[in-house]
RNA sequence: GCGAAAGUGGCGGAAUGGUAGACGCGCUGGACUUAGAAUCCAGUGGGAGCAAUCCUGUAGGGGUUCAAAUCCCCUCUUUCGCACCA
């Protein structure tokens, strides 16, 4: 017989609807607790990387509510985005269409599941409510100068006329005709997120984040110290500044390299003595994949643009060379290269035979040109470099740094990998850029009464060449908000991290129609406390919402340094060891299993089957055993109901065979442990075992019928234990039992299971003895048993004094309450 | 290529310097049953042995330590990210 999980599980969904369990309280005594799952991006279904996350989400939120906390867990959707625009051209569909339907299907698959969601709190980023703040948050970036255009780069697909993503361009080609996808330069919208650099490398806001997100992003944000020198170019004395971290070796540099997207290239490509071969070389390596270009080991090609520049130490010319290993990207889009302590300089410089100059020598002052076969890139002594010969490498940085910067050749600064960060993205279904263009006034913003600039609804998707917003040509064409004139709306909309950016504050106050949240509800809900999601988010998701909430901050709105006090990052399920896809047909669809076996089968699987932030293998069989556990602890409950909700709590330790005093020692020892585990360490797999553990050592027992009534009571307890031990990872069958005990208020009114540290105690302690490392025996010593008489023990064993023949022991380590080490040779 | 992490039985995992493999799955044997399913009990890293016990074993190689899955160095493999996927 199954347990009826259906009938259970439908009746503790709807008591805590209707006594709405799961709503924040307003004007609480109560200490408020904030958890966060990452929103999904509504797809039509659940999946079960969706399922295993919230879950986690579930099993906090229920274990704080436990703890008395005023527990706040929001649910909503990051609902703009290309799959909903791609699928509307496929399916000639409309995105508000289907995105609408798939929200309404997965909200009923949260409530099978049974999550305790603050569902008055939903959010939708495709919904002008939500939407409209995005763009008043955009204006005032944009007032604080934070926002700007400047032209950048795109993938161009010249015959579908459209821009397209990095993950829509397959080995350099259009992913919809194949044909072989070019840059394009446009002007586009930016973040200076790079203002922010610096305190988005400091962590001290944050209480727990898994040290490798803290490492990725400072690693991503990549802070380098170094100087900027500034060469002059010989035609027309115009400043070409490279960034570099080597100002030992600036006697040293030979070429200046450039990339093709450089500015003066632009300049000279125009110009009408430009030679074929250069424009083609230009082309050519634009259109190269950005993240094979940078390899270490990607051949490095270049060509000589007939341009000359000064070296401003020592006016030797240098000639400048168009390369495809230098990034426009990254610092100042120049380097200045020294082939003889540089190892990519110095593969060009061999191939292109350029000229090279040591400058700086190792120890044995023995390095020749013509016998090197790499760069030395190894601290050493100067040469060549006039008045700094013979300095430290090392200490004439800062010393020639601070020369350069008295003749006004150059500076110290401080150069980031960081790049702004660009919004713009010429898409329908996006937050449109709340700018307008007007004939006389420019660029003018759209005023906030006005806001928010609504996404029409007659878009043409796919007909359109370019941007899909051009072709609504009542919403293009508008009037300037400064003169009145005819002006045209801006046609991009915005980068969806944009929306998540600052969602999780919208949560904390989601019903305003004045701002986009008062300052009253995120001081009291802000950060949250627990944020929960995906390793894949370490970088741009989560640098990006700090950089929002820093914003935030700056501008009066919220007053914590950090919104993610903690952070969890979960891994992905898999199957047969790779993670669900469609494309590898592997999927697993939650929803048939929830209706087979129950969501609190599912959870207990997922929480089961590894540690929280670890991947977690998916196997049928594996639930099957998850669901056959929550029969085994119902069939206990259902056989011995009444001795379980009758017997006293009271008891004649006298009475008590030693196998039930053991019992008693489980029972206490799974509360502590699910405690601990829970607390401490987030670690649900080890808590769940526990119980399973202690279910085990029940079962052990035999018919409670036969024990005397002082046992039965210890019995009782060890079951009666359960339900609250279990409630955080299966919550319907956990209310279930703890009704049917004769218990009247709701588990989490119950509050957390409590154990008694007397119960944890043993006399007995027994400690393993190890000889060189090895174990060799076990003994078993009273509690509080003193040193010296552990070690005469230890030494007493019949195995250990065979081990110890013929040799003599040296030295003996006690590990208290563990073990004896014993030397011996 | 660069950055980050992971690698333990047939499988998911436990142990974070102190008895490797808790707990679950699977498998094997037994009980119950006309039979099957379900359930309950026992066993289960590999090797030797009747047994006590011994040897071996945490991707591979080296090191630190009385003691290493755990700390350090090298190699290999897998996963995540690399800025227009969310």
């Amino acid at each position: 017989m199954e347990y009826p999980f259906i009938q259970i599980e439908q009746k503790w969904q709807k008591i805590w609807q209707e006594k709405e369990v799961f709503k924040t309280i307003t004007d609480s005594e109560k200490e408020t607790y904030y958890v966060l799952s990452m929103f999904p991006y509504p797809s039509g279904a659940l999946h079960m990387g969706h399922v295993s996350n919230y879950s986690i989400g579930d099993a906090i939120t229920r274990y704080k509510k436990m703890q008395g906390y005023n527990v706040m867990q929001p649910m909503g959707y990051d609902a703009f985005g290309m799959p909903a625009e791609n699928y509307a051209i496929k399916h000639n569909s409309h995105p508000k269409i289907t995105t609408e339907e798939n929200i309404e299907i997965m909200r009923g698959q949260f409530n099978s599941m049974g999550f305790g969601l603050n569902w008055d709190r939903e959010v939708s980023t495709c919904r002008p409510d939500y939407y409209r703040w995005g763009q008043w948050f955009f204006k005032r970036l944009y007032e604080e100068g934070l926002a700007y255009k400047r032209k950048s780069f795109v993938n161009w697909c010249e015959d579908c006329q459209t821009v397209l993503a990095n993950e829509q361009v397959e080995e350099g080609n259009c992913w919809r005709c194949g044909k072989v996808v070019r840059q394009k330069e446009l002007e586009q919208w930016f973040f200076k997120i790079t203002d922010y650099a610096e305190q988005l490398l400091d962590f001290s806001g944050v209480k727990d984040w898994p040290e490798r997100v803290i490492t990725m992003q400072k690693n991503w944000i990549g802070r380098s110290e170094g100087t900027r020198i500034d060469f002059k170019l010989i035609e027309n004395g115009e400043i070409l500044s490279v960034f570099t971290t080597r100002p030992d070796t600036i006697f040293g540099c030979t070429f200046m390299a450039i990339p093709p997207e450089h500015p003066l290239v632009s300049r000279w490509l125009k110009e009408s003595d430009v030679s074929r071969e250069m424009q083609e070389f230009c082309e050519e390596v634009m259109n190269e994949d950005k993240i094979m270009r940078t390899a270490e080991d990607t051949t490095k090609k270049g060509i000589y643009s007939g341009r000359d520049c000064l070296n401003p130490v020592n006016g030797a010319k240098v000639q400048i060379w168009i390369t495809n290993y230098v990034l426009m990207d990254y610092g100042t889009g120049a380097v200045m290269a020294v082939p003889a302590h540089d190892q990519r300089d110095f593969e060009f410089a061999r191939k292109y035979n350029i000229p090279m100059k040591i400058v700086i020598q190792n120890e044995e002052q023995n390095l020749v040109l013509a016998e090197m076969t790499e760069a030395y890139v190894e601290p050493g002594i100067l040469v060549n470099s006039s008045q700094f010969d013979e300095m430290d490498s090392v200490e004439s940085k800062s010393a020639i740094s601070a020369w350069m910067s008295k003749n006004n050749m150059g500076e110290s600064t401080v150069t980031y990998r960081l790049r702004d960060w660009g919004v713009s993205r010429q898409r329908y279904w996006g937050n449109p850029i709340p700018v307008i263009y007007c004939q006389k006034c420019g660029e003018v913003l759209v005023p906030d009464e006005d806001l928010p600039v609504l996404l029409p609804d007659n878009v043409q998707l796919g007909k359109t060449t370019s941007n899909p917003l051009l072709s609504v040509e009542e919403w293009v064409h508008t009037t300037c908000p400064k003169c009145g004139g005819e002006a045209r709306r801006e046609t991009d909309t915005m980068d969806t991290f944009v929306d998540s950016s600052w969602y999780y504050a919208r949560y904390t106050d989601t019903a305003n129609t004045e701002e986009p949240f008062s300052k009253a509800a995120a001081d009291q809900w802000l950060p949250v406390d627990q944020y929960i999601g995906g390793i894949e988010h370490a970088c741009m998701h989560l640098l990006y919402a700090r950089f929002f909430h820093k914003f935030m901050r700056d501008i009066g709105m919220v007053s914590c340094d950090e919104p993610f006090a903690r952070l969890l990052t979960q891994g992905m399920v898999t199957k047969d060891g790779a993670k669900m896809s469609k494309s590898k047909g592997n999927v697993v669809d939650p929803q048939y299993i929830i209706d087979r076996f129950g969501s609190d089968t599912v959870r207990l699987f997922m929480l089961f089957g590894s540690p929280p932030e670890k991947d977690s293998e998916w196997s049928d069989t594996g639930v099957k055993g998850a669901f056959r556990f929550l029969n085994r602890v119902w069939r206990i409950f259902d056989d011995n109901l009444e001795l379980i909700r009758d017997a006293a709590d009271e008891y004649n330790e006298a009475n008590l065979s030693e196998k039930v005093k053991q019992l008693r020692y489980s029972t206490h020892f799974t509360v502590w442990k699910v405690l601990h585990d829970i607390e401490d360490r987030l670690q649900f797999n080890t808590a769940i075992a526990a119980i399973m553990e202690h279910l085990n050592n029940i079962y052990g027992i035999g018919d409670a019928g036969k024990l005397n009534q002082d046992e039965q009571s210890v019995y009782a307890e060890s079951c009666r234990k359960i339900p609250q031990a279990l409630y955080c990872f299966a919550p319907h069958i956990s209310e279930e039992l703890w009704q049917l005990t004769g218990n009247s208020e709701l588990l989490h009114e119950a509050g957390l299971p409590v154990f008694e540290a007397k119960y944890l105690v043993k006399d007995e302690i027994t400690y393993v003895i190890q000889i060189m490392g090895k174990v060799r025996g076990k003994i078993e010593v009273p509690l509080n048993t003193g040193i010296e008489e552990i070690k005469a023990e230890a030494l007493k064993n019949e195995n250990v004094q065979k081990h110890l023949e013929g040799k003599t022991v040296k030295k003996i380590i006690v590990v208290p309450n563990k073990l004896v080490s014993i030397v011996a040779k």
